[in-house]
DNA sequence: TATTGTTATACTCTATAACTATA
DNA sequence: TATAGTTATAGAGTATAACAATA
């Protein structure tokens, strides 16, 4: 049928048309890099989901909740808990604002910002590994290629 | 301090560091390939995951849930529940083995086989879409990019 | 009326540890 | 003793829907 597949044995498996799928080696790719990043960053406790929600805020002077979610995308349900969580870590602290007290003003804690310098460098290391068998010009190709993927889902 | 920073206002937000990030990049990717996976498949209430076991099991005569499991990275009690699931919905059965009363024989039943014959071609066209964007050639550089990433960790 | 944040709740995915039956 | 599958359980991560306070 397929001149690709493999007979599976005892120790081999056949992978069928897996292999050939982007979306599948994509994942791959994908499991291997949360692992390393979470190795890379191990007793800081951190996913790189929340190392992003941690440079979002660091970078957006008195972000809003809602603004969050929709830069990280997430509900702003769950928003609630990523910061009931770092708040409770006191890394991140919500803030009142002047004039709107619905909102919420997000902002790093002294702590918050400490851990994200120290997170930053760690995330430095953790690139460099996950490039270390690419030239610079395979790196700004592999990025380039990565955006042109469903460039309208983003 | 950082050149490459915009100033955070009302409408637009400020990412950073993240989009120079490999890994930010692929997790973006990933979360817009998953989302259009979905709904290429949608009816049919399959994630890229169960596709892959579907697929697994279809070319390898007889697998055993271990086999499975070490195949698509779960722990054979994720085996256990994942196997449950499609065993429910008739799409796979557990079969007794002579000779070793300990293991199952996975196989697609009838209706599985026709759903992955359904789905294979769902995904195709699914992969046409993510690559509408790139030639030939782009496609095997980032084919060939994303495995010299962490190449040991697979 | 619309928006922000919150709560209560539930679902999916996965793992760990302990168990059973077989080998 | 070791292995395959199972069970009970728990945790992370996320969403939906309904709600209160405020605009």
């Amino acid at each position: 049928m397929n001149e690709k597949s493999k007979k599976s044995s005892e120790t081999s498996i056949d992978y069928s048309l897996l292999p050939e799928l982007l979306g599948y080696q994509l994942r791959l790719t994908q499991l291997a890099v949360f692992k390393d990043f979470s190795e890379s960053v191990d007793d800081a406790q951190i996913t790189p989901s929340l190392f992003a929600v941690l440079v979002v805020i660091n970078a957006n002077k008195d972000l809003k909740q809602t603004e969050l979610a929709k830069a990280v995308r997430l509900d702003r349900s769950s928003v609630v808990s990523v910061i009931d969580k770092l708040e409770k870590r006191n890394l991140v602290i919500r803030k009142r604002v002047e004039g709107d007290r619905r909102t919420n003003a997000l902002e790093l804690t002294k702590q918050g910002r400490a851990l994200l310098s120290q997170l930053t460098r760690r995330v430095k290391v953790h690139e460099q590994r996950l490039t270390e068998n690419l030239t610079e010009r395979e790196q700004a190709t592999l990025i380039k290629l990565l955006g042109k993927i469903l460039p309208d889902a983003r």
